[in-house]
DNA sequence: AATCTAATTAGTTATTTATCGAATTAGAGG
DNA sequence: CCTCTAATTCGATAAATAACTAATTAGATT
């Protein structure tokens, strides 16, 4: 789900009137005058909340006569309330380990620079995957979009970027860069 | 999770820049100042932001130094996504069966009154039991309450009072009326 | 003590929004 | 055509809030 999707979605339940018109819903279809008499608020708040909801695609509606009967979509709220898990998920090739962080951050600067390459074959290698952040797999890169990435980073950009190959972590081919799947990195050491 | 709780949750993440900033912590602790460069956005905005979802219960922070990392409490997150779900199901009695919705509901009127108690023991079993919603278990009510509540319904409270006593939906002691769990209640008959 | 940096607070502004009363629209039924 | 009811639209108001600048606090280092 796209960011502002989901930001929409979470608006629609940040607010203790439609929370409890959702409630309400659950139980059983329910029209908007009787909405709001079980929730002591006018018509025009009903039909305010109820475009919103109906935005979020939180409920659906059926026309009865003069009356609109609204129900719950239950299964695109329990859909939609998992997204944000999903959506933090994606953007988090970290995920793994925190304690991996613990170790690789000592060699960053609080400003996001790399002081200095580790020395340590294992903590290298962790680096390395760390600056693989800038380069998300199933797109191919330039030399030079390499360049200015990793110069974020280190001013040494060709040690960086040699690096990134012989740990197999990238693919070099006519000068383009290509990041590789995580079973084609190397092991990580020791 | 109580109402005002749920919604301050959702209240966190109806918010673009907030959602961002879950998302950034998602993949390794940040503090202040590299989030704002990451946002684009000035450091008070970052601690105006951050409050709020500390408030929530979504980061927690570990200072080091004059620098103060962030990070995300992803169990609470995975935990707090999911409580909506719970929320209006704990409130739906009702889940059961929406075709037995359908039969009661011809006993209602529009505006949520009880027209008259079904002849048929069947029906008036459902119907009690829908009155039901009104007194959630884990309670106990005085008398009084439960008037006040039944006269939303009908007006002839006592023999709804009664109605619900001889079906087990209620017990009552000294005055005292305490729900019964599901386990106790009389058979649906027929 | 003086200084540097990160974070916060205070105060301001512009935007959003929850709610209402009054007026209007949309169907249904006489 | 008239009337009734449910729902919506319109306009107004009050409250919440996201963002900024400027000033201040809090620790750490010199």
């Amino acid at each position: 789900m796209q960011l502002d999707r989901l930001v929409s979605f979470h608006k629609a339940l940040a607010d203790p009137t439609r929370v409890r018109i959702l409630a309400l819903l659950a139980r059983s279809p329910l029209h908007g005058q009787a909405l709001a008499g079980k929730l002591g608020v006018k018509p025009p708040t009903i039909t305010h909340h109820m475009s919103k909801l109906r935005e979020a695609g939180l409920v659906k509606e059926k026309r009865e006569k003069n009356t609109i009967y609204f129900h719950l979509e239950k299964t695109a709220l329990q859909r939609k309330a998992v997204a944000i898990l999903e959506y933090v998920e994606r953007e988090s090739p970290m995920k793994e380990s925190s304690q991996e962080w613990e170790i690789v951050r000592h060699f960053f600067t609080p400003q996001g620079q790399l002081k200095h390459l580790p020395a340590q074959r294992k903590k290298r290698w962790m680096v390395l995957k760390y600056l693989m952040r800038e380069f998300p797999p199933g797109e191919t890169y330039t030399e030079q979009t390499i360049n200015e990435r990793l110069k974020k980073y280190h001013e040494d950009v060709a040690t960086l970027r040699r690096e990134l190959i012989i740990h197999h972590f990238m693919y070099r081919e006519k000068g383009i860069y290509q990041p590789n799947p995580p079973e084609l990195w190397s092991e990580m050491p020791g």
